[in-house]
DNA sequence: ACCACTCCATACTCACGCGTATGGAATCGA
DNA sequence: TCGATTCCATACGCGTGAGTATGGAGTGGT
């Protein structure tokens, strides 16, 4: 919706031009990436750009490690504070659920798995959450091979949940269908 | 692996074209359907393609509709076949699980959701497939909504698996792992 | 005030892939 | 056998978007 945030900052950065990048993939897609378009959209051309950056693929590259870095840390460590195990995963359910924003990026890159450089970086992110899932299992009271499967059934079910839900507007759940399903999920997820 | 199963006949269809499209996207993703590619991998130029179809959308449009009519009838007859009710799922999810081939051009449909196209038809099968599961809860006893929310949370983790264990080759699990995963899959979604 | 350095504009080149135009070869029906 | 139709080759046009060359404006240090 809002194209033109910035109230157009005379000289711009490397890091204005990644989050612009994150944010226009976020909106349109990888494939939408392209540098005469972010640079109109920054109100500038694309000399600017090519001073920046040596090449498209480096300001993506760029943008999608800027995005590893300072993608899951709050919920994580605010996840971690709960004192009771056994509540946190619930708790993660509910958050991760609620939240809207961190969503959009990881379900742009996730239907631009073709381009071989957010695969890579995909595959880093999913195999870190992946693992704090199973020793959120672990700590909650269940064994360590069972942990690993159900926290890869989570994370698969979040993941499948972004295609379908997100990208595809499936069936574009009203809100109480959404909490149902939610709550759903912990309750079948998660043990009792 | 096998670009040349076809003994070259010297005469094509429009359905070798489409086929060929398909076999094209399960390798190499809907980015990779070039038409002067596609020519040169069945052995002719541009001159023939351009006589079949009218465009390149039309036949990445004809292949997917290709793909949606004959993709999986025979497993739900398959297992529309089986009577006793109860036993329908953990067959269904032990079948479709040693499934390879079906899944590839599913996949690459998947990771290709940036494409206009490509979004109805995997909105129109997704939901078939996602009825069919919520019908086989329902009649396995679950009550209607938690029938939907199950079969929403299943498929949603087949789509979710595909995309990190096929799209991203995350840890590649190893035989034995992947059996347990589905027995795993199998004990926490379907009800005893 | 002046120089050096940073950032950006303008104006190109160039590769790539879609689509078109047109003529020729293969095949089929009569 | 001989048109008519189907299928394909060759040779183009053409838009798009990445990358380059080069000069100029803005900014900070001395």
């Amino acid at each position: 919706m809002n194209v033109r945030q910035k109230p157009e900052r005379t000289r711009l950065s490397a890091e204005d031009w990644e989050d612009a990048a994150l944010s226009l993939i976020a909106e349109q897609g990888v494939g939408a990436l392209a540098v005469e378009a972010l640079a109109r959209q920054l109100g500038v051309t694309k000399g600017s750009f090519y001073w920046h950056f040596r090449t498209r693929e480096a300001l993506l590259l760029a943008a999608l490690e800027r995005w590893e870095q300072y993608g899951e840390k709050e919920i994580i460590s605010q996840i971690e504070a709960i004192p009771d195990p056994r509540e946190r995963l619930p708790e993660l359910f509910r958050r991760v659920a609620h939240e809207l924003q961190p969503h959009r990026v990881y379900a742009a890159l996730l239907k631009a798995l073709d381009h071989p450089l957010v695969v890579p970086v995909m595959a880093r992110v999913s195999k870190r959450r992946t693992e704090f899932l199973q020793t959120a299992y672990s700590e909650a009271g269940m064994e360590a091979e069972e942990a690993l499967n159900r926290a890869r059934l989570t994370y698969a079910a979040y993941v499948g949940f972004l295609q379908l839900n997100f990208t595809l507007g499936l069936p574009r759940l009203s809100h109480e269908d959404f909490d149902s399903y939610i709550e759903h999920m912990i309750a079948t997820l998660i043990p009792a």
